[in-house]
Formats: C-alpha cells, sequence, structure tokens
RNA sequence: CGGCGUGUGGCUCAGUUUGGUAGAGCGCUACGUUCGGGACGUAGAAGUCGCAAGUUCGAAUCUUGUCACGCCGACCA
C-alpha cells in the first residue's frame, strides 16, 4: 500500500472533541470518523488493525474448540420476551417496529439467539459439551457513549456461548477460556491486562471475571492488593473494616441546627467522622419503598452490593415532606418502621456512634447499635477505600487502579436455558437443562485501548502482531532518481518477502510531513530511503518505540529488516503462555 | 435523566458584549523557490454562520423554540 492511495487525511491539529490521547490520535491518523453519537466509521487503518485483533481471538477461539457461526443484528422481540430480558432490560436495548408492526431489537449480545440457534440440534447428552462464537456488531443504546471507540453505541464483538451438562464441566472449560484470553491479549501486546472477579450484573449467573487494562483514563475503578494476587471490581471487591471500639457513653439527644451534613456535625459536637453514622437514601424503583444505608461517615455506599442485597432495582430517593425521613437527621435509632434500613459492617464495633435522631435539628451522640437497638445485623454495602484491608491477606495493602473492561467471562448458569425451554435428554433418559458459559471481547475497544497504553506524542505504537502495516518504508525526495529507484525495488522485495508494507513515495512531500505521518499510522518498523543515506549506500531503519535506530548498507537491508521483524514478533510470543 | 458548555469552509479558531451583509492559520488546486521532524511566495477554489420562527430598513450577532455534539454526574452485558 501506498500513503498517496491510503484513504483518511492525517492532520495537525487536536481535534476539539478529543478527551483522551487514543481518541485524538486516532481521529488524526485517519482511523476513524464519527458518524453520530457514539457512532464510527473504520478507515482503513483502523479495519486493519481491527481485522488482526478478529483474526488473533478468531485463532485462539477454535484452539478451544469453538465452532464460528453467525447471528443477525435484528432480532425478533419474542425471542427477548422467552428470558424476560425485553422487558427487565432498560434502554440500553434499541427496540423497534417494523413495516407490519412487529416488535423488533437490536441486538445488543445474542444469548437468546445462541440459544434459539443450537436448541433443536442439542437434545442428546452426546452432543455435548461445545461452544460457538461470532465477531460481530453490537448496538447498545448508551446513555453517554465517550472516549472516541471506549465507550461507543454501535461496535464489534467476539462473543461465545458455551453449553455443558454439568457445573463441573462448565468450570473446566471456563479455566480454558480464562486461559485463552490471557493469550488473546499477550498477543495483542498488552501485558497489562489483569482480570478481576466482578459482578455479574443483568447478565445473571455466578462467578464472571472482567479483563481489565489498566489506565488512568479507565472508567472503571479496580481494587487491587500489593501484598497478595486479590483483584475485584469495586462493585464486587468485599469491604472489611475493624473499629476500635472506644469509649462507651450515654444515649444522649443533642440539639445540631442546621448541621445536615456529616460534616457539619461532626464539626459542631467536635466528634470525629469516623465515629459517625452516615446515612444514604434511596427508593425501590417498584413501589418507591425508602431504603436507607447506613454506613460510616468516611465511606461511601456502593449501590450495587446494596441493590443486589436489596433484591431489585433502587435509585436515589427524593425526600418529600411528607415522607417518613427527615432529610439531615436520618438515623437508625427510632428511625420510622415504614423504612427499610441497612448498617454497613464499617459501623460494628463502635461503642458510640454520631447519628441522626429522625428529628429536626437533632442529633444523638453515644449511640450503641448494639446496646440501643433490636436484632443488628451488619451488611456489606460500602465502597472499600485505599488503604483498605485485603479480604485475603487480611493486610492493609487495597490500592484502587482506574481500567478499561477489554473482556469478560460469566458463568451463566441455566438461566436462558430454562427460560427459554432448552432441554436434553441425559444417560438416563431424563430431561435437563443445559449449562452455559459466555465469553465476550470488544474489538474497537481494544483497539483504542493498546492505542491508549502504547503511544507518545507523536502517534500510536502499535505491537507487531495487530500494527495495521509492519513496515513503514519512506521515500525521503522521491524526487531525486535514485533514490526513487532504491526505495521503489525495497519495496517490492519487503513484499516479495512476505512482509507488509505502506510505502510513502510522495513527491513535494517535505521529510518533516512524511515523518509525522509515518508516526500516525506507527508501523513498528521505519526504513528510510534518501540521497543523503544512500551516498553511504545505506538505510535508516528505526523501530517506532525508538529501541532500534541503524544504518544499514543497502546490500544487507533485506536481511536486516526480516530479522528485526521475527525479532519483534518474538518478543511478543515469548510472553505468550503455552497453558496447552 | 440532571448539571455545564459548544455549534462559523475538510481541521483549529476569531468575529457575537456594542446588529451594517464573513475572516485568519492549517489543509486543498496551480505555478515557482525549497527539502532529514508538519517550509515559503504568488494566484485560486471552497462557508445554507446547526435548524426554525420572531424583532429590525438590515441578524453569525438580539429573542424564543428546536436539533446536534462534547464534558461532569447518574446508569451501564
Amino acid at each position: 500500500m501506498k500513503v498517496a492511495n491510503l484513504i483518511g487525511s492525517r492532520f495537525k491539529e487536536k481535534p476539539a472533541d478529543c478527551v483522551i490521547d487514543s481518541h485524538a490520535l486516532m481521529v488524526r491518523g485517519g482511523y476513524m470518523k464519527n458518524v453520530g453519537n457514539g457512532i464510527f466509521s473504520e478507515f482503513p487503518i483502523l479495519r486493519r488493525i481491527t481485522a488482526k485483533i478478529e483474526q488473533i481471538i478468531r485463532q485462539e477461539m477454535d484452539a478451544v474448540g469453538g465452532q464460528e457461526v453467525l447471528f443477525p443484528v435484528v432480532l425478533p422481540a419474542d425471542l427477548w420476551d422467552e428470558s424476560g430480558r425485553y422487558e427487565s432490560v432498560g434502554n440500553e436495548l434499541l427496540r423497534f417496529t417494523d413495516r407490519s408492526n412487529s416488535r423488533l431489537v437490536l441486538a445488543m449480545t445474542h444469548e437468546e439467539a445462541a440459544v434459539h440457534l443450537v436448541r433443536e440440534y442439542a437434545q442428546s447428552y452426546a452432543k455435548y459439551p461445545f461452544m460457538i462464537y461470532q465477531i460481530q456488531r453490537k448496538f447498545r443504546d448508551e446513555a453517554r457513549p465517550r472516549a472516541g471507540m471506549i465507550r461507543v453505541r454501535e461496535f464489534t464483538m467476539k462473543d461465545a456461548y458455551s453449553f455443558h451438562t454439568s457445573q463441573e464441566d462448565l468450570e473446566r472449560y471456563y479455566e480454558k477460556c480464562y486461559q485463552a484470553y490471557n493469550r488473546i491479549f499477550q498477543r495483542a501486546g498488552i501485558p497489562d491486562v489483569v482480570t478481576v472477579a466482578s459482578d455479574s450484573g443483568m447478565m445473571g449467573g455466578s462467578i464472571s471475571h472482567e479483563y481489565m487494562l489498566l489506565t488512568p483514563v479507565g472508567e472503571d475503578s479496580i481494587v487491587l492488593c500489593e501484598e497478595c494476587d486479590y483483584r475485584a471490581n469495586m462493585e464486587a471487591a468485599e469491604n472489611k473494616v475493624v473499629n476500635e471500639g472506644g469509649e462507651l457513653q450515654e444515649l444522649e439527644c443533642i440539639e445540631t441546627p442546621d448541621c445536615k451534613t456529616i460534616e457539619a456535625v461532626c464539626r459542631f459536637l467536635g466528634s470525629a467522622v469516623e465515629t459517625s453514622c452516615k446515612a444514604v437514601v434511596y427508593q425501590k424503583n417498584m413501589d418507591d419503598t425508602y431504603v436507607v444505608a447506613f454506613v460510616r461517615g468516611d465511606y461511601e455506599v456502593n449501590e450495587t452490593k446494596l441493590r443486589n442485597l436489596v433484591g431489585e432495582e433502587i435509585h436515589p430517593a427524593e425526600i418529600t415532606q411528607d415522607s417518613p425521613l427527615v432529610a439531615g437527621y436520618i438515623g437508625p435509632y427510632g428511625i420510622s418502621d415504614k423504612v427499610e434500613y441497612y448498617l454497613d459492617v464499617t459501623l460494628q464495633g463502635i461503642s458510640s456512634l454520631v447519628a441522626g435522631a429522625n428529628k429536626e435539628n437533632f442529633h444523638y451522640k453515644g449511640l450503641n447499635l448494639e446496646r440501643d437497638l433490636e436484632n443488628v445485623s451488619y451488611v456489606d454495602i460500602s465502597k472499600i477505600k485505599e488503604g483498605g484491608i485485603c479480604p485475603h491477606c487480611q493486610k492493609h495493602s487495597i490500592a484502587i487502579r482506574r481500567g478499561i473492561e477489554v473482556g469478560n467471562i460469566f458463568q451463566l448458569g441455566t438461566k436462558y436455558t430454562k427460560t427459554m425451554g432448552m432441554t436434553y435428554t441425559d444417560e438416563n433418559g431424563k430431561q435437563q437443562y443445559p449449562i452455559m458459559g459466555c465469553y465476550g471481547i470488544g474489538v474497537g475497544r481494544l483497539a483504542a485501548s493498546i492505542c491508549e497504553v502504547c503511544h507518545d506524542e507523536y502517534g500510536p505504537v502499535w505491537p507487531i502482531t495487530i500494527a495495521p502495516w509492519e513496515i513503514q518504508l519512506l521515500c525521503l525526495r522521491a524526487d531525486d532518481t535514485e533514490a526513487k529507484e532504491t526505495a521503489d525495488k525495497l519495496y517490492a522485495d519487503l513484499q516479495n518477502a512476505g512482509m507488509e508494507v505502506i510505502y510513502d513515495d510522495r513527491e513535494g512531500f517535505r521529510p518533516g510531513a512524511m515523518f509525522s505521518d509515518a508516526d500516525l499510522i506507527g508501523a513498528p518498523i521505519r526504513v528510510v530511503v534518501s540521497p543523503r543515506n544512500l551516498k553511504e549506500s545505506c538505510v535508516e531503519i528505526t523501530t517506532r518505540d525508538k529501541s532500534v535506530k541503524e544504518m544499514v548498507p543497502l546490500e544487507n537491508a533485506l536481511e536486516y529488516i526480516s530479522g528485526l521483524r521475527q525479532k519483534l514478533y518474538g518478543q511478543i510470543w515469548e510472553k505468550v503462555e503455552d497453558y496447552r
């Protein structure tokens, strides 16, 4: 490919709406173009990258016995009625009707389609286990797309579904997929991916893992232990707190005028935030029942944990005049029996708490939950903090990092097979529901994430395994006959040797412009032919990451480049675990 | 869904306060001089000033509505 013919234009200035580096570089480099809110087209450069990522995924899925299939993007709503998700999923699912008023959805995930595809085929235990996967577009009507290709509404995803006749078999296979995913990310050239235990959200099921690429621009918080290998998604991380206890005081009701926040109350009473009880109020979506979460004053409520505990959808409450709660003065002692409340583990063991008195302008001091309340039990509904206690090794070694979720795997269980009536006949002639696993990777998000982690101020530095081209050949001064002929010949030789080359032989372009374009394209190996280099009968060979910079005699160039290419592939492959 | 902000040639932006009929740089076309990290000169093409209604002799500019996009938050297999 010649740069002169490459569709998509590169430019110097950072687009105004790009906030993170990868987005700005990919727009400036002619990788993609925004079509609408969270909707992008890919130019050839990006398409080559995503195609390579897809190929890696395909190989690794095939290696664990996956068979590639293809589901439709548009699915009849009936199918989603079967699983109950037509109703249960929120506005991310785009629902619409066709000309005959039939209800349709744009698939945002394909569990239903997967079950639909194989439920006649897999009626005997002898067909199991098996796995099907596809690499295809999904549409999710995200409330807020952002950060270029990191969070979009329409995107390419590899999604895989496995079917098993026992939980043990699912777990064995899950472990294989876990390893296959590690290989995929290692082969894509990013070592910074970690797995975290996660909350499985709307997918249902029990065990799940997210593959997180650690980067400060990530939108998920990840809890890591710096002493042991504990890692979890913020939503799933268990919070442990050991309170010192302290002096046991008498319960006392004190006037605290205009102290509606924990900080104000503690300042007014001269007490520590660590011995205060904060109330955070939610309401159930179904019937507006109030749900109050009490946590220690210096902790935050983890809404996901609370939601799982309550067992239904909740939202931050609006406290009105006639509600049974007194905004700013809510406490567990003497609270209305019309509200449901929970005490967080961060309150356990505190001898004397400051808490709201459920009365305008009054707080309690010296509240001891176990002494003053009946049937006290503590639940984990708070967010773990930096320096918190690791649930595994019990040390104060918790760190919180940001990450981008590039993949996830779930043990789904029988949620979809049961609701959709998929059964098989086992060895004993009995009908059973197959047990499912599912496994996803966002292709475009992965490409953008790699760019985010692998770039310098001039452009992306693509790992050779996913680079749009392996080699970028530049002919500075293409008007110089000798330089042009030399570069043309090298271009042909490199291609004949089976290498992927992008060739810049544009006349009238100054070297600076060519270098800048090459930086934006980000091919790992750069070869420069110029009159100046030819005076020494050499070409200049560098790597995009600047680790190699050599003047190589022309007659050795092909061999040198070929060796360098092998070396770059070797550097990636040596990090790939062979688990088989 | 809440808060904030922005819409002016392909890109970055000025012009809006104080209404007078649209500008710069980059990019693009042609010619010339240049040539190792985004050169320079000359000439040129390219804009329904997001859209609609209103006020006015006159609207990019004022008013109202609306749409789109972005950021923060909420939400998110």
